[in-house]
DNA sequence: GTACCATGTTGCAACATGTGCAACGAAGGG
DNA sequence: CCCTTCGTTGCACATGTTGCAACATGGTAC
């Protein structure tokens, strides 16, 4: 392991949260100035960082490159089209999320019309247990990958309605399963609510979810239920497009 | 300048084009696998790289924090609902181009409901001489700047109708300034053509551009050249969202 | 079944590279 | 005009990075 690139990295993750001056980035990392300086320079150099007003911020070569890579994730561009037409037509926050490896992290969002935007961001891990997305894709892995994710969670309330037990989410799990969609009911923030589907892969695996997030005041979970045929029925496109048939359901 | 920086930077390069295997990024780099390994092992600890099947691909808290980066961007969370609402109206492609340090970049894209997607992408710099935003913030820009980006250019043509020279592309930037809009008649590529205008900041400096892009055969430029109405209301809109007031104009 | 090749991984010694220091220049405030 | 603060440069030292050789693993051919 590079200490050096280590403290590159770390670097990024300061500046990209604010704007930082060299003096900042140098105590923050625990350095001198003069090392800290040599390593945004190169940062710099390879369109990683990017000075602003005595600053530094996030380059556009890196966001240019992360870009890059989302749109080689075989689901985006495949379920990119699906997600803008739910977009438009209810004007609600559209979310997919993929699992990628022990992660189930968001791959595209599609804004809703109102003035507020959801804190999600494309490239974040989603609490799997207090998201319809996270939960709709839990409720279909296998036993032993499901068991993983079980044990891992931080299982400590965000609001009310959380679940707070691994028997109380399996419960629901198992619910979802059944019926065939998940519903977030403000577990994470008390004011937003979703319904989401999950989506397979050609193997009939289920590897994401598709979900349609509102505030309760805009859309409460009642009306969110109305859209779960249209939900389902984008949910088997995806699936379809990514070479799944009904036939081969493990 | 930090060599191993520089090292770590290029295998992130590397790998976003497509996964790659441990040792193709050895020889690209010129070093020994045992140091490739443990670089790709900081990025990894890191989240900027990711093993996906025996390869390396770019990691999720990398586009995380380049996805962060882009909503700092005062502009972006200004304009992204105007161009919602562009798209969805005529359901062809919109971008808004920024105007930073000495680039023309990408801030926003809004695909089109084609079946097609633009090669574009958030974070790429622009050709100023061949697309519609970046002429259409050229045109405004004070005489040193605007004859900085001349000088950069690499006139080389793309298509028939590229410009090629300082001088026709001068002329052309003084029309665009006077009738206030730009357009790019399959410049870079030339089944593609779109309409472009400018959105100022505060203090009345054009900053960024706004444009609607098609394939020449779903709406030739004709057919765009309706939408001018509306999308300058847009490119206003967004620009009195920033502050700025009709009466402060440069 | 075995031999072979390609691939990723670990321990170690050598030295190239990154490090902190001190000194300098520039910019801004009292 | 002095003083402080911040970014930048040159240099000597040693720390962290490097390539090597040996090992481990998995796949393929015979």
């Amino acid at each position: 392991m590079s200490q050096t690139v280590e403290r590159a990295l770390s670097i990024i993750e300061f500046f990209a949260d604010r704007p930082r001056a060299l003096g900042e980035i140098a105590t923050h990392l625990g350095v001198h100035k003069s090392t800290a300086l040599r390593l945004l320079q190169t940062l710099e150099a390879g369109g990683f960082a990017r000075p602003v007003g005595g600053r530094y911020t996030v380059g556009f070569r890196m966001v240019a490159l992360a870009h890059q890579a989302v749109d080689h994730l075989e689901l985006h561009p495949v379920a990119h089209p699906h997600l803008v037409r739910l977009g438009d037509r209810y004007g609600h926050t559209v979310h997919l999320a993929q699992l990628v490896d022990d992660q189930i992290v968001y791959v595209t969002k599609v804004d809703g019309r109102g003035a507020l935007r959801m804190r999600s961001r494309v490239g974040q891990a989603v609490n799997p247990q207090t998201s319809g997305v996270g939960k709709a894709v839990l409720a279909y892995l296998d036993e032993q990958t499901r068991d993983r994710f079980l044990t891992r969670i931080d299982y400590r309330p965000h609001t009310a309605t959380s679940i707070t037990s691994p028997e109380a989410l399996r419960a629901e799990l198992d619910r979802i399963a059944e019926r065939g969609w998940a519903e977030d009911d403000g577990e994470f923030e008390d004011f937003v609510n979703c319904v989401a589907v999950p989506v397979r892969d050609a193997r009939g695996r289920v590897v994401a979810a598709v979900s349609i997030t509102a505030l309760r005041a805009l859309a409460p979970l009642e009306q969110l239920r109305e859209y779960l045929p249209d939900l389902t029925e984008t949910g088997t496109a995806i699936s379809r497009d990514l070479g799944w048939t009904a036939d081969r359901r493990p």
